[in-house]
DNA sequence: TTAAAACCTTTGTGTAACACAAGGGTCAAG
DNA sequence: CTTGACCCTTGTGTTACACAAAGGTTTTAA
């Protein structure tokens, strides 16, 4: 198979099939004549393992660790539990602050929808986004330094 | 101010403020002395603009179009409630996905529970992923090109 | 047969918001 | 005057591809 048909059989672009190859997730042959790259069924199954592997969380690293694994006739498996044991309280987070985001903008848009618009001035740029309270207290800190890390 | 006391008095890295100011979202001055970036009072009240700007969910681009129609003298008001209306359905529509993978993955975790780890044959290369059904109906494909798009 | 359409290759660039390191100048304190 | 603490600019890395360019190959239709 060439590259696009790889890629048709998947569901997916000729580009994610290079870029996985790039990435070395994909090991395929050279037609000599050509220099065009060579799939077949054993990476038309690995392609489909990385989809799924992808919609389970997993990075294209991770995935390129699990396979190297599994071509080294190890068992990715342990390997696979604590990639997800690891990630599901952090994709958790990330909801919870995306929550509290989407709530925020709904009292924002709340708040704002009978405020009027207003020009800005010498201590206003837009009334709506000031008049929208600091979340954090990161206040005029003028003593501690800081080092914040989120996300 | 200097760029660090700027980015104590605001919480902020000063890799953060240099980043702001890179981006033309903080125009200080120079000290013709030393070349160092000098900051003042308006400064900080941008940067706590921009701040409020980015817990509300708008991007660095966004808020300097938004700074630069009050600088301007233009209301950005319009501007804002139009960027947050725009955005508000995209995080919403994250926030499901990334349930979506969570119950996923809690999915997987569980079912993976009682199952041995197994070492990679010619056909299974973690059966723990390959016995998670393929979410989407995306399969075998040979006729018709695909190009999907998923954040 | 041939010319165009359709594919293939590699390489480089762009994306979001900074973090971090390098190389080098500046400044305040001891 | 020598540190240590800052400042500057420039370049690189991060994630998972998308896209464009320049040029070779293969397929197809006239």
């Amino acid at each position: 198979m060439k590259v696009s048909e790889l890629a048709r059989h998947a569901g997916v672009t000729a580009e994610t099939v290079r870029h996985y190859t790039r990435e070395g997730l994909l090991a395929p042959e050279r037609d000599p004549d050509n220099g065009y790259q060579r799939y077949d069924g054993t990476d038309l199954e690995r392609l489909r393992f990385i989809q799924r592997s992808r919609t389970l969380g997993f990075s294209v690293a991770e995935i390129r660790q699990i396979l190297e694994h599994a071509d080294h006739g190890d068992s990715p498996c342990p390997l696979v539990r604590d990639l997800m044991a690891e990630r599901l309280p952090e994709i958790r987070a990330r909801i919870r602050e995306l929550e509290a985001l989407a709530s925020r903008m709904e009292q924002a848009l709340e708040a704002w929808s009978d405020m009027p618009d207003g020009t800005p001035d010498g201590h206003s740029l837009c009334r709506l986004i000031e008049s929208f309270p600091e979340s954090l207290a990161a206040e005029d800190d003028t003593t501690t330094p800081r080092q914040e890390a989120s996300s």
